[in-house]
DNA sequence: ATTTAATATCGTAATATTACGATATTAAAT
DNA sequence: ATTTAATATCGTAATATTACGATATTAAAT
């Protein structure tokens, strides 16, 4: 069919399996790699950085932001782009604690 | 397009978005966890557990096999997988990394 | 008010992923 | 040798993802 059955899994694993999402793709790996990097980032900067066009790297942090990984404040014409940190904190402490679980009880 | 232009990042930003491709759907999530809960584990006692068909299940044990996580030993007329917990740390590791110097790096 | 630059959105084509039923394969049990 | 049970593979339909060009939107600069 195509659609994943969300509905037979415990909160905590689709949680896992979305925070998985957004780094399964490398050019969103490069922009937080990247944003990181800044002292405020703008996204004109992003596309010479990464090279894909800009309406593909415009969408590629609306995925970014849609899973709360960025702060944005307008400076200007242009956007200024931050990463979360109490957000990806989170989702680092999310995904290590999968890690542990999961080696811990294993055989 | 539909394709990745994985020739455009570093090695080590399509190393983390292919280890994050593992995780990003929950059904690997659980099959992941599963497995660490049993001894040794037989698919299907998988299939039962998560409530996928069959072959869908044996899909996804590909997906997580390919990427090296697996251990699989033939018991009779099943196969006994187990996670290989060597490569689950160095996933761990490469993960982690990528949290702590995006995290530290950040404005 | 008009222009300009930065970013977002729309539409669309190409490809990847997910799911399943049907069938193939494999090795033990009879 | 045949049956049985477990798992893998094939074929296919439905949907999701990726990418890009064209266009819309927005706010500052003129």
């Amino acid at each position: 069919m195509g659609v994943s059955k969300l509905e037979i899994y415990p909160q905590y694993v689709n949680d896992i399996a979305q925070i998985a999402k957004v780094f399964s793709h490398p050019a969103r790996v490069a922009i937080m790699q990247y944003i990181s990097t800044q002292e405020s980032c703008i996204c004109n900067d992003i596309v010479e950085e990464i090279g894909l066009s800009q309406s593909t790297i415009s969408q590629h942090l609306k995925v970014i932001n849609n899973a709360g990984l960025l702060k944005g404040t307008f400076e200007g014409k242009s956007v200024c782009y931050c990463i979360d940190i109490e957000r990806f904190e989170m989702f680092q402490k999310i995904v290590d604690t999968f890690f542990n679980r999961t080696k811990q009880n294993c055989c």
